[in-house]
DNA sequence: GATCAACATTGATCCAGGTCAATAAAGTGT
DNA sequence: ACACTTTATTGACCTGGATCAATGTTGATC
């Protein structure tokens, strides 16, 4: 089952990226997927210093929960991770994944407390920006006031569709849907958008989409039975692009 | 029908702004609840010169659509909005709605392109801020940048809470809980909690709820016939709250 | 205040996807 | 290699809420 991954470039950048934890902004493998794109050489230099790069966590840790106290966005520098919400009586709903490059966290701006709880998907790593001395070097650098307004933004658009998805798409669609974000999230990161690993479980995928594991797991199988995709465990190869698009909604 | 309203000192207040478009912010009733709260004398000055107070928009009038270039954000003065987001084959899901104080296109900041349709629910009105110079006063108004991005973690939290009631709860928790979030933003804006108008159809509450609208009607129903709301056409009045609070998930 | 259209309620029936149950793989530690 | 736990698949059956259908109500327009 050790198939062949797609190797570009970046992929192996970020496989660096693990082993050197104090790494720079600068020479960061996530550069232009990340807060510092735009910003001059001096302010990188500057936000470069408050922002902290923390040790790993292990799959299954919590990287904040609500009773945290908020201090810090973060911002995956590799694994991968999953939000959840949790109703009073302990129903929890996976509100997304996170991969190298994105933001978690933000949620947590307002009300200065985490709504959410965030947990590693994997062996994974954050970089940490502390939201204080971030809102005060936004005060002097635009740009970067700018694209974390962007990234706000970014995650309400992605919530926005995942709205859509739960409101009114069918579990075909709902699935086909999510995994086209994740061929397009894992393809701007350099890794290949037609065949790529899960690394979260069939049922955080059922949760999100708000469907039962075993639906999840008899819409994988029919998929493949129609040769739209193929799925091995936790491999996934998209077989026809172009159909799926056109059943997604 | 026309039972009393209850009459509070901002709702007196928030009437008169409807005859008085171009209220200056100071003393707009809304200040409490609006972007300037927190600012500079001078600042909010500065900040009142480049929002335009926009005419009235009638009934189901688009504020804007995705083929509007994005230009601004808006702000509900007066009346309500519903913001829709649609799939490729026109279903569409109601993302969200729009009180006095709310802000409006917050999701188009990321691809600079609108990726909902904003319609009023009613006769109501708009102030419209330039993102641009919104941008470029941030750079010297630390509050107004703090503010913003408020407002933007807001959003998200209203949806991920969203996202719980149509991926875990009940259709009867979903309703309740839709009701709840209503009554504590009426509260917040001077209105009685405990009774208010609808301002949108069956319709538009069932599909923001992801259920039917056949659904949503018999729930109210129950819902009365247990005593624990009255419904009237559009008048809610909530009749024990305990209850509500403790059926809501 | 009559006409028509939009919106809301209620009942009867149906089905997509959930739940329950059994089995099979895949990981994990020793 | 083995035991054990977690995760995934598959089948049989069930149900919450959707859909269909008929009727009632409200509200806009002239």
């Amino acid at each position: 089952m050790t198939q062949a991954r797609v190797i570009t470039p970046l992929f192996e950048d970020l496989a660096k990226v693990e082993h050197h934890h104090q790494l720079a902004c600068q020479s960061c493998a996530l550069y232009r997927l990340c807060l510092p794109l735009g910003l001059h050489r001096d302010d990188l230099t500057k936000l470069d210093q408050i922002i902290k790069r923390s040790a790993g966590y292990k799959r299954h840790q919590i990287l904040f929960e609500p009773s945290s106290t908020f201090k810090t966005i973060f911002v995956v520098r590799s694994g991968s991770f999953k939000t959840t919400i949790s109703a009073t009586d302990g129903r929890e709903q996976v509100t997304n994944f996170y991969f190298p490059g994105e933001f978690i966290g933000m949620d947590a701006i307002y009300q200065q407390r985490y709504l959410s709880t965030a947990r590693a998907l994997e062996a994974s790593s954050v970089c940490e920006l502390p939201y204080e001395r971030l809102q005060e070097f936004s005060a002097t650098i635009p740009e970067l006031q700018n694209q974390l307004m962007t990234r706000l933004s970014k995650e309400l658009s992605s919530d926005k569709n995942l709205l859509l998805s739960l409101g009114k798409k069918t579990a075909q669609e709902k699935l086909i849907s999510f995994l086209l974000s994740l061929s397009q999230r894992f393809s701007e990161r350099g890794y290949s958008s037609m065949s790529f690993q899960l690394t979260m479980s069939r049922g955080d995928i059922a949760n999100h989409l708000g469907l039962a594991i075993e639906t999840v797991s008899r819409l994988f199988t029919q998929l493949q039975d129609q040769q739209l995709l193929s799925i091995q465990g936790k491999e996934v190869t998209i077989l026809d692009l172009p159909a799926l698009k056109q059943r997604c909604g």
